[in-house]
RNA sequence: GGGGGCGUAGCUCAAUUGGUUAGAGUACCAGCCUGUCACGCUGGGUGUUGCGGGUUCGAGUCCCGUCGCUCCCGCCA
């Protein structure tokens, strides 16, 4: 054989054509399904490029080894490439022409029974799949959207850098800070009773590269937040495209993300992005229209003010939520009149479960109106209603009555529910928005007192004076975030580079100037020390793949995430640690009382 | 911390109103098969019905508790 041969593989699966016939080869891969004939067996080896065909003929002497391996082990085989007959030809995969004749075969890794499937396509428990997560990343489905994940990656570092952008590392341990979210702590070990926390973002860092003048900065930064999960959402750790530019407007940053976000959203999608530049939608308008601060624009449904019309209505459940201050809030539905009762029954008993007491519906069918309310309500309040909704015959209307916080959270709810069951959402479209004019500060329901209402490090728009001379809570903030199809992607601000108006800004929210010299010293200090006028933006890397790979739930597009309860499955973290370095660390366990039990019957 | 859903073979699921020996596909094991490509054929059930308790002549099924997974609320500057 020829000694210039590699000794695992000449071609990887996916690689051999017509062209190779003839030529003898070798390949290694994972024995990806098996056809025993009982004479010639077929084998379709894998590796991460694609399948090829193996044939075994009955003479070769390691035929009768095919009993010492299964579905998954790892073998290699040397061999002849040679053309199928057109009847043979396999056209689901590339090297569908031709198949290896088997000459040699070596067993490089042997599989035991495997606890799942790789090869075919079938449903697994979350739990199994992340116990074995190095398997069911073989599975194409996985393997592709990690493979994705790492172009998109490597496509934003080229992209930025293209635009002048450098990456630079911050620190992973760094100092607790009292805004946000809860920390991950690590003890130290030199420092008695002192912690490092592991940043939820480099937010600082950031602004101090920007204050040591290096202009325009980014970073896929790990970021590590303790707090519970969602289908968005994985606990413990995520990736931040972070950005920070100095000397921009907001106009300069939103001009620099919408380039990269579509020209990424464009390579990797096939879907449509509707419109660049991104509309920007102030925070209030969101919020009334939609119910929400990070409405899906593909969803045609909003809702409208009625309070007016019910204002004085018979429909007295209305009536008095608006008579002490509430309001009534309609969803406009074109065209479903013909709906059976039970979807407006269910309907219902969705609001409900969001929250609702109730919910009103009214339907315009064949000049009729059809409603249980309808007959509380006046020909003069029914017109109102129809014009603010501009209904036609065929529509139906939804009513929500409540404190206007109430309305509002609930009524997102009812429209993205509707969209849902009506299948409104186009599942080809990217629709981007730009959320902007987030209020500075708002109040904290539970203690009455103003707390910021999302970076405490925004610059106030209208700067000291406004807040000096307004009331907190109107005051806005150069804070905006990024929406595509329902998905908060990023937030992002203007910073607040004014040493006097951050004092200003943190003594509203309840900070005295000492608690900021103390938690933000290194910060405040190098403001004070001449630092540039600055702002940036974080999109979240795992979102944003997660919308490209068109995947609902954002595990599917990490290569190895914790569950629900912030445990990594495989490699079994959290773990219990030797008493030595907890001794080291100067640390004591103290378990609630409620483990306490749970502990000793373990034992 | 709270609410919803789920939990039957390694995996996906079935099992009538509470009824007798818990079934099927796949995986696995044994055998057959020389052109398949999710090969096919024959045979084999490998099970603490998540766990614990209760009701009942009888529980996979009903009740209580508990555990696990998941979705959501809270949380997420």
């Amino acid at each position: 054989m020829d000694r210039k041969m590699h000794i695992y593989r000449t071609h990887n699966c996916a690689e051999l054509r017509k062209e190779n016939v003839g030529e003898t080869v070798r390949i290694s891969g994972w024995v990806h399904s098996v056809r025993d004939h009982g004479g010639v067996i077929f084998i379709d080896l894998r590796d991460s490029y694609g399948l090829t065909q193996v044939v075994i003929n009955p003479e070769l002497e390691f035929h009768q080894d095919l009993e010492k391996w299964r579905v998954e082990s790892v073998l290699c085989f040397t061999g002849k490439v040679v053309a199928r007959s057109v009847e043979n030809v396999n056209p689901k995969i590339a090297s569908g022409e031709i198949e290896v004749s088997a000459e040699d075969m070596q067993v490089l890794g042997e599989a035991d029974v495997i606890p799942f499937q790789v090869a075919k396509e079938e449903q697994t428990p979350e739990a199994m799949r992340l116990k074995y997560r190095f398997l069911d990343l073989r599975r194409e489905r996985l393997h592709k959207n990690i493979l994705l994940r790492s172009e998109v990656i490597s496509d934003i570092r080229r992209r930025m850098t293209g635009m002048g952008f450098h990456e630079f590392q911050t620190p992973i341990l760094t100092a607790s800070s009292p805004e946000g979210a809860r920390d991950y702590l690590v003890p130290s070990r030199i420092h008695p009773g002192k912690f490092y926390a592991l940043p939820q973002a480099p937010q600082q860092f950031k602004q101090l590269l920007m204050v040591a003048g290096f202009d325009k900065y980014f970073q896929i930064a790990p970021c590590f937040r303790d707090e519970d999960a969602r289908a968005d959402r994985s606990p413990g750790e995520f990736y931040q495209l972070d950005v920070e530019m100095s000397f921009i407007t907001q106009d300069d940053l939103f001009a620099v993300m919408e380039e990269l976000l579509s020209g990424i959203f464009d390579k990797f999608s096939s879907k449509k992005i509707a419109q660049v530049p991104f509309p920007r939608i102030p925070y209030r308008e969101a919020m009334f229209r939609w119910g929400t601060d990070k409405p899906d624009l593909r969803n045609p449904l909003e809702m409208v003010d009625v309070s007016e019309a019910f204002k004085n209505s018979d429909f007295n459940a209305f009536a008095t939520v608006v008579q002490k201050g509430g309001v009534v809030r309609a969803i406009k539905v074109p065209g479903i009149a013909d709906k059976s009762r039970k979807f407006y029954d269910d309907m219902i008993k969705f609001a409900q479960s969001v929250g609702a007491k109730g919910m009103a519906y009214i339907v315009w069918a064949d000049g009729e109106v059809k409603s249980p309310i309808a007959k509380f309500m006046k020909e003069s309040e029914l017109e109102l209603v129809k014009k603010a909704g501009g209904i036609k015959d065929g529509d139906a209307m939804f009513f929500l009555a409540d404190k206007e916080k109430s309305v509002v959270n609930i009524g997102g709810h009812v429209v993205r529910e509707l969209a849902e069951q009506l299948e409104l959402l186009d599942k080809d479209v990217f629709k981007f928005c730009w959320i902007v004019d987030f209020p500075m500060f708002e109040e904290d329901e539970e203690t009455g007192q103003t707390v910021f209402s999302h970076n405490p490090f925004s610059m106030p728009q209208g700067g000291m004076e406004e807040l000096l001379n307004k009331n907190p809570l109107d005051i806005l903030a150069y804070q905006y975030d990024i929406v595509c199809n329902g998905v908060e992607l990023s937030s992002g601000a203007i910073r607040n580079h004014n040493p006097e108006i951050m004092y200003k800004a943190f003594e509203i929210a309840g900070y005295d100037r000492s608690v900021v010299d103390d938690k933000f010293g290194g910060m405040i200090n190098a403001f004070k020390l001449g630092a540039p006028p600055h702002g940036g933006i974080a999109p979240g890397v795992d979102r944003m793949v997660m919308l490209l790979a068109d995947e609902p739930n954002i595990r599917e597009v990490i290569a190895f995430p914790f569950n629900q309860q912030a445990q990594d499955l495989m490699m079994n973290a959290p773990a219990e640690v030797a008493l030595r370095q907890l001794q080291e660390l100067h640390l004591k366990v103290v378990m609630p009382e409620d483990k306490k039990e749970k502990q000793q019957s373990k034992k």
